[in-house]
DNA sequence: AAATCGACTGCAAGCGGTTGCCAAACTTTG
DNA sequence: CAAAGTTTGGCAACCGCTTGCAGTCGATTT
């Protein structure tokens, strides 16, 4: 006895009982201004009576409403994703939407891939982080309803964490700090946002009067760290700016058996203040966001129902404030 | 011109441009050997060119086979779950499903709900750490397709990790530490895993000669560590085990910030391994287990699609290895 | 009282595939 | 060369729900 076999009863089964017809029902149930109000009852109790379901498959077969919408991550293992998976799930089930969750493993083509799968069950994409050119987010958009998280491209709604005004926070930081020079540890060549962070970085800190040098790139994950540490510390820095906090962990981790003070001799940032990072040593400052907003919103963006409390931004971007979480490893610059 | 509006081709418009009947169309397409070669070649070519995709919906609909699966886990922010999910995510995209994801809050009564509204949706489920009552899962089972993670059920296919062997390894690694006593910090009164933790902890420990207390309920996070920890100092113990990595964190970091040195005065252990488990001050030692390769054979055992290499078990009831990784939590009992 | 109008509800045609059954065409066999 | 057996491919009936169109019937208007 399978417990798929097991049949569920269908609006016919529901149309038969009441004594009407699967057009009447299927009105009640979706539609209930559409019919007489004791026959809605009556039905909507015979339907409550024999346990009935509305189909999904069924229902999104005709009018092309799958009700769920796919969320793509480039590395399901990065803590930075929870948040942004957490939010996107809580606002989807609140939209009556289901979330598939896809993993791209840092891979454009897998991410392409992906969606060209998808795309015909879900009624559109969130993508976080991507790894696709602009050109090919462009062509998808054409096909299919998507919206980003952490990367803008002309024309597609987005959330993103501000990262401009952040940058210009921890340079502020470690300038204040006595820092002349910082370091960029950079993540992967394909990422956006590294490439925005470098700019953002270069331009700032030129506007202070602090040297600027990039390294890498370097896996965003723990085990680019030990790469970045040693590289850092071959350019002599007394600052470094990690791509993200798994690579400043990583890095921290390396100064450590390096026997490399931190911040004593060197002062580490990271960005999305991740799991991890108030309790690694010594705890790590960096740039905090609401990812978990950043996750609903885009869901919002997706399925237009945002509300309307928030104001209307340009092209949909939207941008989310963050702020620097000072900890431990950052200190005055070595004289 | 919305994306969505733009259709795309379906079997009528293959089977009219290769002048034959959409039966063709189909079982050439899934069927392969139930039609002529250069015909089948013939149709292939055209829904290539046409850029014919199958509609996912109407495929499950005449058969019920979605080619879905949804994978619930009890808190998608507890990095415990990060290996479950990406095993999951992998195998399933090998058997060519599509992976749906629920997050039930540790509530046993959203996960009752989730379950009830994906199905239909779904081929079946995967249930990671289940807050259900065996009686729930037992009615579940007859009306849907599960199998479950870090749960054992009877009659219901799950796979776990040996968290029996697990706590021998721990006690063990303990009591040749010079420990005399340890204490449990206990997970949620509805956790599956805390009664049978504690159980065993009190069974193994007695074996060994050495007294098991056990403390809490505490939530299972972070946050929950500064009350278990409260509470074990009370207790004047020596040793604790801790629910699980998330609050045996929280509690190094309470016996940190009440300048109780760790290992010195007190040993710490956790259960999972999970991410920063070997960052945190000082490292945790804890059980480890494959935890991905949880949520693949979850996936196998759902599907049916277990290679024959592994032994087959009694009820499908798969328990996976676990071993202790000693870090420097835990350290010689105070003498 | 006849004509007009709404409010309900039923009919039936899809949505895009799958599949049992049957007939035509082709092969093999005696 | 005819009979029997195999392929091959088309017809049509679903799967369960939605929705445009039209018919029914009592209520309102003139």
């Amino acid at each position: 006895m399978e417990p798929t076999d097991r049949k569920w009863p269908t609006i016919y089964d529901v149309a038969r009982e009441a004594g009407v017809a699967t057009s009447t029902v299927s009105r009640a149930l979706t539609n209930p201004g559409r019919v007489n109000a004791r026959t809605r009852d009556r039905v909507v109790e015979v339907a409550q009576r024999l346990g009935y379901r509305t189909n999904p498959l069924a229902q999104a077969l005709p009018s092309g409403r799958t009700r769920t919408v796919a969320l793509c991550v480039s590395d399901i293992t990065n803590p930075h994703f929870f948040g942004i998976i957490r939010g996107a799930e809580q606002q989807a089930r609140a939209a009556g939407c289901t979330l598939i969750l896809s993993d791209t493993e840092e891979s454009p083509d897998l991410e392409a891939a992906n969606i060209e799968r998808l795309s015909g069950s879900v009624d559109g994409f969130v993508i976080a982080a991507s790894r696709m050119s602009d050109q090919q987010i462009g062509e998808l958009t054409g096909r299919h309803r998507l919206t980003l998280i952490s990367r803008q491209v002309s024309g597609v709604p987005s959330t993103i964490v501000d990262h401009e005004d952040g940058t210009r926070q921890i340079i502020e930081h470690l300038a204040s700090l006595g820092h002349r020079s910082v370091v960029y540890a950079a993540g992967p060549r394909r990422s956006w946002l590294a490439a925005k962070r470098w700019h953002a970085i270069r331009t700032i800190a030129r506007k202070l009067g602090l040297a600027a040098t990039r390294l890498g790139p370097f896996p965003p994950a723990v085990r680019g760290g030990a790469a970045a540490a040693d590289a850092t510390l071959g350019q002599g820095a007394t600052a470094v700016i990690a791509h993200n906090d798994l690579l400043a962990i990583g890095m921290l981790r390396r100064f450590s058996d390096r026997a490399v003070h931190v911040p004593g001799a060197i002062s580490v940032v990271g960005y999305d203040d991740i799991f991890g990072a108030d309790f690694c040593s010594p705890p790590l400052t960096t740039l905090a966001g609401q990812f978990d907003e950043a996750g609903r919103l885009a869901i919002d963006l997706l399925l237009g129902t945002r509300d309307g409390t928030r104001p209307p931004q340009a092209e949909n971007q939207v941008v989310l404030p963050s702020h620097l979480v000072v900890r431990g490893s950052t200190g005055p610059a070595p004289s």
